[in-house]
DNA sequence: TAGATTTGCTTAATCATTTAAGCAAATCTA
DNA sequence: TAGATTTGCTTAAATGATTAAGCAAATCTA
């Protein structure tokens, strides 16, 4: 079997390679070409199995049809369900996804919107670094479509899906308040990212309001290694004997957490109570279940794609849009102080 | 800033395009092209940031530089963490990844790997579905590198990478009786591939062995959803009193048992034992802990990534490889009768 | 029936690269 | 010093599509 073209279906139907690229992309109609003959053409290309070389037309036509996926690690079960939910709408649409992983490095994420637009992808979804304004203006003002989400970046006009985390950290604390913790600990990261000062700053409203101390403990991103993580929040309760209930900002600040809880015997709910962002099924099927602010996964990811593809329909007119989506407080054992039969 | 090619290039430059390909491509010497142009030519590419076109390379090597990823389920942790394990080795090697789901369906694999193949990837990684075998043949007789992992195909010369399912299986279950359970069921899926069938072996060989019962319950891939199977453990436990432990094949079944078992309020570890295929955090979180097989997701994503690249760089000759990697069995309270404090 | 229009295609440029083959000038050889 | 070799490039074909422009034959118009 020789390798096909569309120059040698041209040859063996005696016809231009003109007509059956036309033939192929449906503009038979358009271009005049008979009835009889497009049969003809589809017919010996459906027979013989072709398919025009994708290389060949991204050149041409300057569309790879492939979606660039930056965000911070693809093994992170949350992104890793976002990955899972675009793909579908993507493939129905014809595109391919191509992954990669930013650790949260500003270098690395540089250098893979980079490398992404060497491969010349047609979109961009990213949860940006810190730090990577410029890149993504740059990748704007060459008329790229771009979506990004779990954090904005501050001062750029371009299209984001994300969550409330202010409201949503504050009516996770204020169900902590409402349950009689009073001396409510924010773990989280040290970081500049949009969405983790919105938290933080929903704790703060929440405890400001009822005049309740405000106690943070925040982790360098960089030393985030998980046994890390536990001792230090060990030394943290130590320190801290007051505290009497936890909101975690992450997903893994909270898996340290919680086994570090589990390891001392500190009973959650009852001595300690305990709220995570981020749900995943570990806090649904943890013994006592765990309280949880749930990111609307499937309905971001939706909205996401769909934006994308909007954008990559109408590259001429730039029109960025935000779409905020509300999460649920979804309240389990974990932030009562009811004994668990 | 004009669109820069390298024609562009040689013509500023008043060179020859072959020219500047040579030495792009690190053909300098060979071609005998002076070092004093060699320089010149560098220090201009590098100044005005100049990166070939990638789809014009791609289109006249026929190498893209992708690898294409198709698992059964991008969202599954398991699948997640391989993707993210192998993406820094594959980018170190200027190789991108587009990855894609098949969800077993085996429809969609055959779309899928055809869809890869238009897009010219230059290597595959599979968890093949039921009947892949002859659209897995055929890659390998057209000379694509191929890896297969997680589950493998009978009777295909092809590379594969996994693990030991029936000893690990014959080992866990071995665990179980060891700490005096005597009516072990395996909760396994109706399937016909190779990792099911050899865990479901691995399980009768060790009560074969202890003449204790065989109680095996099945569950059709396709009812998979996630409520339908909690009540059907259920309702199989009722029907099934003598049952002491519980065996679960995938991860994905043990959580849905799992919250069947805390719903109920029976004790794990006490009450019935428990033991998992495919660790995650989740199991080792839970309270009571939950004992698990491991896979070596780590060791087995390198040897994935690494079989790969070594067969797409000795194209020529094809020599199918297998890794079978151990698994460890991660004894936890689950599986064991004693209080847990 | 002559000119205009429509039909049904084809020609050839273009996208941006790679690479075998070629060729003049410089240098070597004997 | 004439022929051979080496140096340092260039020419041009090829990769496989898309698409504006063109062109002969058929049909319409008045």
């Amino acid at each position: 079997m020789k390798k096909m073209s569309i120059k040698a279906v041209a040859e063996t139907l005696k016809i231009s390679t003109a007509t059956v690229s036309y033939i192929l992309n449906g503009k038979a109609k358009e271009k005049r070409i008979s009835e009889e003959l497009t049969k003809r053409v589809l017919a010996y290309v459906e027979e013989n199995n072709f398919k025009p070389n994708h290389l060949a037309k991204s050149l041409r036509t300057g569309k790879t049809n492939v979606i660039g996926l930056i965000v911070e690690d693809i093994a992170d079960p949350f992104f890793a369900s976002v990955a899972g939910n675009i793909e579908n709408i993507a493939y129905e649409n014809g595109y391919k996804i191509i992954y990669s992983s930013t650790k949260n490095n500003p270098v690395k994420a540089k250098e893979l919107i980079n490398t992404f637009r060497e491969r010349n992808v047609d979109g961009y979804i990213i949860t940006p670094t810190e730090g990577l304004e410029n890149d993504i203006n740059q990748l704007i003002n060459s008329g790229l479509p771009v979506v990004l989400f779990d954090r904005n970046c501050t001062d750029i006009d371009v299209s984001y899906v994300g969550m409330d985390n202010f409201d949503s950290a504050y009516k996770a604390v204020k169900h902590l308040i409402s349950k009689d913790y009073k001396n409510i600990a924010l773990i989280t990261l040290d970081s500049s990212q949009a969405q983790m000062i919105d938290r933080l700053l929903g704790y703060e409203k929440a405890v400001y309001e009822k005049r309740i101390p405000s106690i943070i403990k925040k982790f360098e991103y960089s030393s985030a290694k998980v046994n890390n993580i536990t001792e230090e929040i060990g030394q943290f309760l130590i320190e801290n004997p007051s505290v009497d209930a936890l909101f975690f900002a992450t997903n893994y600040l909270a898996i340290s957490g919680i086994e570090l809880l589990n390891r001392k015997r500190i009973k959650i709910g009852k001595d300690i109570g305990i709220m995570v962002f981020d749900d995943n099924d570990l806090f649904r099927i943890h013994q006592p279940s765990i309280s949880a602010v749930a990111q609307p996964i499937t309905e971001m990811s939706k909205q996401l794609i769909n934006t994308l593809l909007m954008h990559m329909e109408n590259t001429d007119k730039y029109d960025a849009q935000e779409y905020i989506m509300p999460a649920s407080i979804i309240i389990r054992d974990s932030s009562s102080k009811e004994e668990i039969a």
